[in-house]
DNA sequence: TCGGGTGTTTTGTATGACCAAACCGGATCA
DNA sequence: TGATCCGGTTTGGTCATACAAAACACCCGA
């Protein structure tokens, strides 16, 4: 990604717009600009480093695609601070088109079976009382949803979440967020049953207690039960093989 | 000019550049454009969109941050198949911010721990012939390169590749290209060390040969010691918590 | 055939202009 | 008094143009 032609003019390679990027996001990341507040106006900033203002756009676009500004059509870019959750997002688009290849929404399923696996293996073998609570309450929540369709989605996944947080890495919670977008609007199309939802629910408490029992080779076997299920339920909506 | 904004078909019209974006990003996802191949010159596709350069530059320069392009300076930019690893290169830049961050090597470390846990242990169930071929191999090639520090890095990388092949799964691969590419930077700072090299290559051998014995717990046992033992070399080279 | 010089493209950057949408302050009306 | 409406101002989106420098293509001579 990085090119370096020397113009042989001064230590500092030109490349005009990119002095412009490394600056604001010096002082994004510093903090020196607080996550929220937006950025100068494109004039303003022209003033202040001297350039045109097409050097100033495009430095602004590259901000906004790295995912350190959001910057909505007519409006002034606002700057968010980076995290686990923004480098997903920057992908979002990039993984979207990969899905739609042979096999992809599988390829990515796959991994989060795999990684899901790993969590509620570390669950049953480590996760403490704060973490069985919140297991026990979602798992609660989940239950008194099974008759509503929208609710019901929104409870199972709430579920899922509990196991990525066992292992309290911020990069977990970011993950899981990334798996339920990318791969929900796949299971979206699917149409309401409650007595799947039933069979769903019946296999969140089997985990549930495979962690209570602190069985993890219980709790992987429920869950890959689980999630095998619930591929089984959309592979039908989609050409994949 | 003339306004060209075919509301019609487009639903949402308005955002300029980003049709421009959309249609090159479906040619290229569709393969009408190959990978390899170059854009056209900017003044063809502000004759073929009926757009100003502005809007090309822009829309070219969003291509380029997607990764589905790649964009020299003052060169044509090639068209690049998206892949799961490009979505990582993508992200590199974000997250190395995220790595400067304390804990955030550690973190991300934790991370890769997990994954190869759940490799090695998918490794000791079900690895097929061609997967002990490979792993026996690159041992083979990670002990005749002991006294090398390069070398030794080389093949101890390429060993742990074999752990993300077994599950046949393309996202695996590009998610060790990614740890790799991101950690080892932290990593390299390290000084030379014979005798570590040598524990290092004592841990494959027995994480393989519990892999050979279809041994899943202890497998992910010495793969965890071995990670651990990894960490403790570098966590002084960090200021991280 | 090969190497080098030269003219032609093409990209990088700057400038200025215009439009439309968002923003802001003041006037109006209930 | 407070909410709403309105018009001017700001600001982002797009366009056209210009010019320097780098890459490219071509031709020429050895």
């Amino acid at each position: 990604m990085r090119d370096e032609r020397q113009a042989g003019t001064d230590g500092e390679a030109g490349r005009a717009a990119d002095h412009v990027f490394r600056s604001i996001a010096g002082r994004i990341v510093s903090g020196e600009m607080a996550d929220g507040t937006a950025l100068p106006p494109e004039r303003e900033i022209i003033e202040s480093y001297g350039v045109s203002r097409t050097v100033v756009r495009e430095a602004v676009q590259a901000l906004a695609n790295k995912g350190l500004v959001e910057a909505r059509p007519r409006y002034r870019p606002v700057v968010r601070k980076p995290s686990f959750d923004t480098a997903f997002e920057t992908v979002a688009d990039v993984v979207g088109r990969l899905l739609m290849r042979p096999g992809g929404v599988r390829n990515l399923f796959d991994t989060r079976v795999m990684i899901e696996a790993a969590l509620v293996r570390q669950a049953a073998k480590e996760a403490v009382k704060e973490d069985i609570a919140a297991m026990k309450a979602a798992l609660e929540e989940n239950r008194a949803a099974m008759e509503d369709r929208e609710l019901f989605y929104r409870t199972d996944v709430g579920f899922h979440a509990t196991f990525y947080g066992v292992a309290r890495n911020p990069v977990l919670p970011a993950v899981h967020r990334a798996y339920t977008a990318w791969l929900s609007p796949h299971w979206s199309n699917m149409p309401f049953h409650p007595e799947r939802n039933r069979v769903n629910f019946e296999f969140h408490s089997e985990i549930f207690e495979a962690i209570l029992m602190r069985d993890p080779d219980r709790a992987e076997e429920k869950l890959r039960l689980h999630l095998a299920y619930a591929w089984e339920q959309v592979r039908a909506t989609l050409g994949d093989a």
